[in-house]
DNA sequence: ACAAAGAACGATAACTATTATCAATATCAA
DNA sequence: TTGATATTGATAATAGTTATCGTTCTTTGT
């Protein structure tokens, strides 16, 4: 049972009323400006409980973790390597096949990410822009 | 042009001659055990250098960057959160179904990463045994 | 209500993987 | 050969995250 204390329920509202992909630093600047500072091993601590709790959820970069509203459910992700953008998208006939993968392989399945990696629309645009001019 | 140097020729032929997916740690120690010593920037470096010229392909786990051999083609990993042991498997339908989402998002895929988590068959019966006893 | 006992907090030290720096070598090219 | 360029290795620095520890809540039993 996870104790809701201030501070995570800060973060939690936070997160539930974006829909970024937030890392910690960025979660507790944002608090900071809004006068609800906290330390950012409390922001790491809380996030961690948070996400066991099943409140939020993350997906894992090359370099940081980030989390997200639990409340949209599962679903995979489009990361922009030019700009960072994240896009969304959940295909169920890859989630059924990721199943039936983990079965031929007598492997119990507790959980997966996909990442998909390339260039954002926008970024797409600007590229051919510089090319023109 | 990748410049094979006698550094990089040993961590290739160690890679090439294995069927692990290898972090930067083990490789050098390993290579060091063959009295072949290489500083740990070194191996660094000439895994980026490898990997860019296409001689070696990597996966990026939460932790580290783990590297494998690129003549096998591509493919996606289970990873066993018990053991840390990976098992490989491609799936074309998955594989075709991610060209169709960034498609239809308007997305110019250049890569992706799709990583299943959970428990192995061996460890799966581990823990049959624990309970048994 | 009161006094442990147990959690959580915040400051900060520690840790891990990786990259940056830089002087010393090695390789390439004219 | 000689100067330009690239690579190496030792090590400092960086980034994200976790561990430590004394302090400050909460909870629980009386
Ligand atoms: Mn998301
Ligand atoms: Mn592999
Ligand atoms: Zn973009
Ligand atoms: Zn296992």
């Amino acid at each position: 049972m996870i104790r809701l204390t201030v501070q995570r329920q800060a973060i939690l509202d936070l997160i539930n009323r974006s829909n970024q992909h937030w890392d910690a630093e960025e979660l507790a600047r944002c608090l900071g400006q809004n006068g609800e500072q906290l330390g950012i091993a409390t922001v790491y601590r809380g996030l961690a409980a948070l996400e066991n709790a099943g409140l939020i959820q993350s997906i894992q970069l090359a370099d940081k973790k980030r989390y997200e509203r639990a409340n949209k459910g599962h679903h995979d992700h489009l990361v922009c390597t030019k700009c960072g953008d994240i896009k969304e998208f959940c295909d169920s006939e890859i989630e059924m096949r990721q199943q039936q993968v983990a079965q031929d392989l007598a492997f119990h399945m507790t959980g997966h990410q996909l990442l998909i990696f390339g260039i954002c629309e926008s970024c797409s645009k600007d590229s051919q822009e510089d090319k023109t001019a």
